[in-house]
DNA sequence: TCGCTATATATCAATCCGATACAACTGCAC
DNA sequence: GTGCAGTTGTATCGGATTGATATATAGCGA
C-alpha cells in the first residue's frame, strides 16, 4: 500500500491539505499504524491530481497561509476500493528502543533507565493520544474497531514495561528523580 | 538507526552471512521489531568492510553454495556501543489490515472475513514463532526481555481480535471453513 | 525431468524518509 | 516595537530503503 492510496483513505474520510494529511497521520485518527511524510505526500497529491483521482480549491483563511484543500472524486473512490480488496501486507513493527534493550547490559546504567522511562512515556502519551481519538470515532465504525486495537495493544506493552522495570533493577522515577544522589 | 548499524548488532550476537542476518531479522531471534531487506544488507556489509568494522572469510559447505560469513571487529563493536547511546526513535508501526479495517463498510464481507481471519492467523504464527526462540534466549537477557515484550503485546492484539469477531458479525472459522455453503 | 523449496549473493528502479527551506502570521517577553 | 519562538502551510532533495528480480547449486517429490 503506498503514500497516494492512504491519502485516498484520508480525502474519503473529509477533505483536507496536505498539512492536515500529515497531522492525521501523526496524531489524529489516522496515527498509530500508519505513517507518511511530506516528501512523499506531496508528490502523492501532486500525482492524484494528474490522475484525477482528487480536485483541489484553494482555501484563504485570514491570519493562516493559503492552503490547498483536496477532495477526493468519483474516480478516486473507485481506485481506493479497488486498492482494498488486496490482501494486506504483513504488519511492520519497528522498535529502535528494544533493538538498545537487547544489548542492555552494554549499555551505561544511565543510558539505560533513560530510555526505558522514555519509553514508558512514549507509550502513555500514545494511549493518551489514542483515547482522546475515540471520543469522535462513531460507535460501530471502522476507527472504533482501530483505535481499541491500539489501546489493547499499548497497555499491554505498558504493564509489561512496569512489570519489567524491577527485573532490569530499575527503580520507579520519583518525581524529582534523585536516585542518582 | 540505519542498516549497519542493525548488521553490527546481530555480529556482534555471532558470526553470520548475508543471507542468514535476513533470516535472523525475518525468523530468528531479532524478528518482530526490526527489519531489513538484502537491497540493504548487502551494501551494508561491503560497507563496513570497507570502513574495517567487518571482516569476512570465505566457507564452502559441500552441497550448498559457498557464503561470506562476516565478523564483528573491534571497531566494528567500538562503532555499536556508540551508536547504540543516543535516544532511541519513535516505535513505527505499520499495519494495512488495519488501514483496511477503517473502512470495513465498504468491503465486501467476504473480504473482510478473510482479512479478519488472516489477521488472526498471522498473529498465532507471530507468537508461535517467539515463543519458540524464547528457548535459546538465556534468562536475565536483554533478549528474554524483548521476547517478552512481544509476547504481550501480540497475546494483547489476538485477545481483542477474538473479542471483537462477533461484534465484526464475523463467525469464527470452521476446522474446514465451510461457512460460504 | 519438471517444478518447488532452500541456500546464497547481488543489483536496481521505484519509493519513501528526514531534513531543510521558505513564507506568513500569532503571541509573548523584554 | 522588536526580537523570537511557535504554528500553519507548501515544497524539494539527497540519501536510505524496499520489493522484485536475476543467477546459481542442490535436494526432493510427482
Amino acid at each position: 500500500m503506498n503514500v497516494r492510496t492512504l491519502c485516498l483513505g484520508i480525502l474519503a474520510h473529509e477533505d483536507a491539505s496536505g498539512y492536515e494529511i500529515k497531522k492525521a497521520v501523526e496524531d489524529g485518527m489516522f496515527a498509530h499504524f500508519i505513517d507518511a511524510s511530506y516528501g512523499s505526500i506531496y508528490p502523492a497529491l501532486t500525482q492524484m491530481l494528474t490522475d484525477g483521482h482528487v480536485s483541489v480549491r484553494e482555501e484563504s483563511h485570514p491570519g493562516k497561509p493559503p492552503k490547498k484543500v483536496y477532495s477526493i472524486t468519483s474516480s478516486g473512490r473507485t481506485a481506493l476500493r479497488k486498492a482494498l480488496h488486496v490482501t494486506p501486507r504483513q504488519d511492520k513493527f519497528k522498535s529502535e528502543f528494544l533493538f538498545q534493550a537487547l544489548f542492555k547490559d552494554d549499555l551505561t546504567p544511565e543510558h539505560l533507565a533513560e530510555v526505558f522511562e522514555g519509553q514508558v512515556e512514549y507509550l502513555h502519551r500514545e494511549l493518551a493520544q489514542i483515547e482522546e481519538c475515540r471520543q469522535q470515532a462513531e460507535p460501530g465504525s471502522g476507527h472504533m474497531f482501530v483505535n481499541g486495537y491500539g489501546q489493547a495493544v499499548l497497555r499491554a506493552a505498558i504493564e509489561y514495561m512496569e512489570k519489567a522495570r524491577g527485573e532490569l533493577g530499575l527503580q520507579p522515577p520519583g518525581p524529582a528523580r534523585d536516585a542518582a544522589e
